[in-house]
DNA sequence: ATGATAATTGATAATAATTTTCATTTAACC
DNA sequence: GGTTAAATGAAAATTATTATCAATTATCAT
């Protein structure tokens, strides 16, 4: 389980400073399930830091990335979300296009494909974005009304 | 093989006008075999008709994607970018994160996987996407330099 | 061929996302 | 507590994308 206070102490440990503002987005980042865009983070840490900038939320992401603590989605189209990572394994996410919700896909077969692939075509493959789209069982049944 | 000309009497044969602005557009497209941003084919573009508009890029791209003749690439972070469907069917790419170069997977066998997935976690799938990156052999050989 | 018509175009503006700059503030360390 | 380099945020700059609308034009039916 990833906390607040943890990822407060992965940022210390790789030489970051642990300010007010980043607690807030860690404390947003690890209470959400959705992924958030740069701009809903913001709204949603305003609430605690009320002066924080939305350029301390792209550069909070920006790190938080680096160190592969969030993950960013590619499903929406005109900005980047991200989600913070459960599993700490590589995996991947199923969106749903009607409500947002991500569901984790822990279980990822495709180290042997891509090997396969790196032999087939003398590419040097050092990874995938591999995402699902489709309908949670909830807007299965708004979908059906 | 796609053609200029194949693509054009698909637009015409669903409806849509073939300007001379679309006509160049389509030459590029099925000229490049690399991916190509708006910005990026708007530039080309330009060669063969100075005076056309970015917004006629946006726009008949939106088009040809519609209709399944060019697939998005999600390797770019700022900005999409675009590519003939050379496989009519359903497949992936490798992106060499050197040069941009483009390779299809013309397999994919994440169907089963998908189903599968769709049991385990009720959603109701409905498409995914697929990208590796890494780097092809020449930008391997530069890269060693 | 010609003309009617609806689609297309592009100049322009509007909107939205992201990055840069730089003076001020502050967390971490002693 | 004082020092210092990192972090912050106001603001502007940059970039990507979409909307508006008057002028143009490809297509189709004469
Ligand atoms: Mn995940
Ligand atoms: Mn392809
Ligand atoms: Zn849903
Ligand atoms: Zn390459």
């Amino acid at each position: 389980m990833m906390t607040e206070r943890k990822l407060a102490t992965l940022l210390r440990r790789e030489g970051y400073k642990v300010t007010p503002q980043r607690r807030a987005i860690l404390k947003i980042v690890t209470e959400t399930h959705d992924h958030l865009t740069p701009a809903a983070l913001y709204e949603r840490v305003q609430k605690a830091q009320p002066h924080i900038g939305l350029v301390t939320i792209y550069r909070t992401i920006q790190i938080l990335e680096q160190l592969g603590l969030i993950c960013e989605m590619h499903a929406e189209r005109t900005s980047r979300s991200y989600l913070l990572k459960r599993a700490s394994e590589h995996h991947h996410h199923i969106v749903c296009s009607g409500c947002g919700t991500v569901t984790d896909v822990t279980h990822c077969e495709l180290e042997k494909l891509q090997e396969q692939l790196a032999k087939e075509t003398g590419f040097e493959i050092d990874g995938h974005i591999l995402e699902f789209f489709g309908y949670c069982r909830q807007c299965q049944r708004l979908k059906a009304e």
